[in-house]
DNA sequence: TCGTTTCGAGACGCATACGTTTCGGAGAGA
DNA sequence: TCTCTCCGAAACGTATGCGTCTCGAAACGA
């Protein structure tokens, strides 16, 4: 029952029975984000998917919305930033990973429901959007390494071009219902990253 | 209670009662979707806010789908193309209404509703794959006169062009919650658009 | 004027979800 | 083994929304 700090700082749950619980209701969120939405997810719902009782997430949640909020911080959507290569090539290797994250993962499953929350809820609001400033962060620095490398023009606006470049991918997703392959990652930037000399 | 074409093909209500309901029952659904999103939207709150009984939206409407549907048909958002001018300046004035659309516009309001709409049910997904397909056509239609009168460079993807100039206001405004104004209308052309010659 | 149509209001039975509570069983850990 | 904790199940009363129905008032339009 009690959150245990162990010496190295990581919080450690003393009963594996509640680690488990946690587990299995979080997942059973997403998944339920994912066919209802946030508007018409219930904790029933939930209870009934997860497999356990109703008191058991009350037990460890005061409600829906902090119940999601957890849920989506369980969500995986990292990029790896590759160290070797050329800028280009580096690129690619960024885009096509946002490309496949988009496209097919529990996380693109979710992401409109994320987005409907985040118009809702101000803690959603928050969340969802450091998630994707994160992200953003770490391609807009690969850009900025680039420019002080000479392998960008410096009159680049680095956010501006990293939002050209994972922008497309999110509209072909959410508006034009047609989510992007990784092989699509390469013609973007091939057409967009005003790459110097070569 | 019968619609009848007139002799110019528009169909008109008889009773204007009929047209009055069913004008303030949309509005109020669009603010409600604003509001609520598409999941948590229910037909008394519709009722409640458009000042109407429940019974006259079921006299009118089979049930919530169709209501919704109907209301994001009222929906304007439609992009008009300017006549004159370099292909820059046109394109910069497309860019300008897609930004004053996307950060404060009832369509605005209703984005995020309608992407969680249109990812629970086909026949909504249908109606805002078609709604944001017609815009970005004509667009992409812009662009394509460009590469013809040889203001672009042939090798341009303009479909690849479109997203990469409209993408970026939609992330900023879904992802990031930094909805842009139409300055940066102009910033996104500059940096993106591959002109030929001056 | 007068019959017709639509209206808002509200009651209806039904279904679902809320959040709480109880209780017997089972797993954890000493 | 034995105690303590957490568990799932289920029942609880309450609240809300569903879709249907009825009714008297008001507006339409001929």
């Amino acid at each position: 029952m009690v959150d245990v700090g162990s010496a190295t700082g990581v919080v450690a749950e003393l009963d594996p029975r509640v680690e488990r619980s946690r587990r299995v209701i979080l997942e059973a969120v997403l998944d339920e984000l994912g066919e209802a939405g946030y508007g018409a997810l219930t904790i029933e719902a939930v209870a009934a998917r997860a497999g356990v009782g109703k008191s058991t997430i009350y037990r460890h949640w005061p409600g829906k919305l902090e119940l999601v909020e957890d849920a989506f911080r369980t969500l995986k959507a990292s990029v790896e930033i590759p160290d070797e290569g050329t800028l280009h090539d580096r690129v690619v290797a960024v885009i096509e990973q946002v490309a496949c994250l988009v496209a097919q993962s529990t996380y693109s499953a979710c992401m409109p429901a994320l987005i409907d929350a985040a118009e809702r809820d101000p803690k959603v609001r928050d969340f969802h959007c450091r998630f994707s400033a994160e992200r953003r962060a770490s391609l807009v620095g690969l850009l900025r390494e680039g420019i002080e490398a000479g392998e960008l023009a410096p009159t680049v606006d680095p956010e501006l071009l990293a939002d050209a470049l994972v922008g497309p991918i999110l509209l072909r997703r959410l508006m034009l219902g047609q989510p992007v392959g990784p092989e699509v990652a390469r013609e973007l930037v091939d057409q967009l990253l005003p790459v110097t000399g070569d």
